[in-house]
DNA sequence: GTACAGATAAACT
DNA sequence: GTTTATCTGTACA
């Protein structure tokens, strides 16, 4: 099933751990992409420094104060896309950083789309590390500035889906932010360990 | 497996 | 001109 709005607009810190587990799913071009979120981080609101919005309501952060439930795209150090989920009621800007996802579905695609070549034609470390990174993820599932702004509980191409995989909360670490240079002191990091 | 430089563009000072 | 919510290739253990 997919999830609906009302799962966005709970607090975010409630949204981030509560994603993991949960599908992103894609149909794209080139057939359907699908994988389970298992790393994601929060940035909350113009008081949270590392959060893009805390510079203030600007283009780019723009869909960052759109209602929960909407993707937040951006270019990061000139090459890499990163995919946000924007959470919370509309004029909040707030969105969890989906940081890496394990592939379930499309993997060829995945592969065509990063390294240019079907699974079979990798290397064994290709495929591991798939989409298990920020940057890496939006290549394999080639989401880019074109997919921003997309309303994920009304688009049929890109949304996220709850299939009841049960997590074990407490299987959840908790770490700081990466690449974060202030407010590293923030626990806003979640993932399941071995993915 | 870890450690480093380098690539590259938008937003900000 | 500097910083940035990153990744890859090369070097060496």
């Amino acid at each position: 099933m997919i999830v609906p709005r009302s799962f966005y607009l709970r607090p975010t810190l409630e949204v981030a751990p509560d994603l993991i587990g949960k599908n992103l799913v894609y149909h794209s071009q080139a057939g359907i992409v699908k994988g389970e979120i298992t790393e994601v981080e929060a940035y909350i609101g113009q008081d949270d420094l590392a959060c893009h919005a805390a510079a203030g309501r600007t283009p780019r952060t723009e869909t960052m104060f759109w209602e929960g439930g909407h993707t937040y795209i951006y270019l990061i150090y000139g090459m890499y896309y990163c995919l946000n989920v924007v959470t919370e009621a509309k004029d909040y800007p707030a969105a969890v950083l989906i940081r890496a996802v394990r592939p379930i579905e499309g993997i060829d695609i995945m592969c065509q789309n990063r390294f240019g070549k079907v699974s079979k034609h990798c290397t064994a470390a290709q495929v591991t590390h798939l989409s298990d990174g920020p940057g890496k993820l939006c290549k394999a599932f080639n989401l880019t500035k074109s997919q921003n702004a997309i309303d994920l509980v009304k688009s049929s191409d890109l949304f996220i889906e709850d299939v009841g995989r049960r997590i074990d909360q407490s299987k959840i670490l908790t770490t700081p932010r990466i690449g974060i240079r202030q407010a590293t002191e923030k626990l806003w990091r979640f993932f399941l360990p071995g993915s």
